[in-house]
DNA sequence: TCTTCACATCGACGCTTGTCGATGTGTCGA
DNA sequence: TCGACACATCGACAAGCGTCGATGTGAAGA
C-alpha cells in the first residue's frame, strides 16, 4: 500500500557523479536488486526465533536451566531467581518452547523444562553467514 | 517495587512430596538461587545486542551489506530491496550501528555502511555457552 | 469427596518499537 | 550564490510485547 519510490530508482544524476573511492566505481546504485542475501521470508523466520532470545528474562531462564544438571528443571525453581510472577515465567517459557529452544514434559504436578539439543547451535549456524565473508 | 513472594520460597509441601524422577531426588527446590547462569546486568547487555538482530529488516540489511563485494553498501542500494522509506531504513542502519554490528563511513554525499569484522562471531560466542553443556 | 498444590490461561495495563511524512543538515556542481 | 541531492532527525501513530492479578485445570493426599 505504500510502494514509495526510492531517490535512487532512476538514473543516477548526483552531484558527485560517482563517489571518490566506491567500490563499484561507475555502478553505484548496480541494480544486482533481489535476489542477494535473506529473502523477506528466511529473514522474517530467522527473525523470529532470534526474537525469542531477545529478552533479558528469557536469556536468564535458558541460561538457568543449561546450568542443571541434567539440563531440565521445573517452573518453581525459575521464578525465584529471575524475581518474576510465576504467570510470568510461564509465558516466557511458552515462548522459548514455541521457538523451539525449550521442550516441556510434565511429571505428575510438576512440568519439567529441558533445552532442545541442537535448537541453539542451529541458529547460531543460521546466524553466522552474515558475518563478513570477505576474501 | 513487587517483590511477591515465590510459591516455592517456602518449605516443600507438594502433594507429591518429591517427583518420581526428580535429578535431585530428596533437594527439589534446591536454594542454590542466584550466582548461577547470566546474572541481571549480563543478561540486560546479552538481550540488547540480541535484540537489534531480532527485526526481518534489520537480519536483510546485515546480509545486504555481507554480500557487497567490499561488505560495504550505501543507504540508497538499500531502500529499493528492502522495500522501505530512507528515514526507516535509516534508522535500522542507526540500530544496527549502535549495537556494534555496523561501521558508518561518510564519504561526500553517500554514507557507506559497512560490517564490524568480528561483532557478529562474538555474539554468537557469546551466545554458545547458553546451549546444553550436558556430558 | 474435598482440599491443596503446580502450572497454564485470560484480560488488562503501560511501555517499547517499527513505520511513516515532514523537515533539517551538509556536500557538490552550475 | 543557489539549487539539487543523500542522508539524519523529529514528531506521531499503530502494533507488539512484558508484566501483572485473577482464574481455570489437572493431579495427588487427607
Amino acid at each position: 500500500m505504500n510502494a514509495i519510490s526510492t531517490p535512487c530508482g532512476d538514473q543516477r544524476a548526483a552531484p558527485g557523479g560517482a563517489p571518490p573511492a566506491a567500490p563499484a566505481a561507475d555502478a553505484h546504485c548496480s541494480p544486482r536488486g533481489r535476489g542477494d542475501g535473506l529473502g523477506a521470508e528466511a529473514a522474517l523466520a530467522l527473525a523470529t526465533r532470534v526474537k525469542a532470545l531477545a529478552d533479558p528474562s528469557r536469556l536468564r531462564l535458558l541460561s538457568l536451566i543449561a546450568a542443571t544438571p541434567e539440563s531440565e528443571t521445573c517452573v518453581c525453581d525459575l521464578t525465584e531467581p529471575l524475581g518474576l510472577g510465576q504467570p510470568t515465567v510461564s509465558h516466557h517459557l511458552r515462548v522459548l518452547q514455541d521457538a523451539g529452544f525449550l521442550r516441556r514434559e510434565k511429571r505428575g504436578v510438576w512440568a519439567y523444562y529441558s533445552l532442545v539439543p541442537g535448537a541453539l547451535d542451529d541458529l547460531v549456524e543460521t546466524l553466522r553467514p552474515l558475518a563478513s565473508r570477505a576474501p
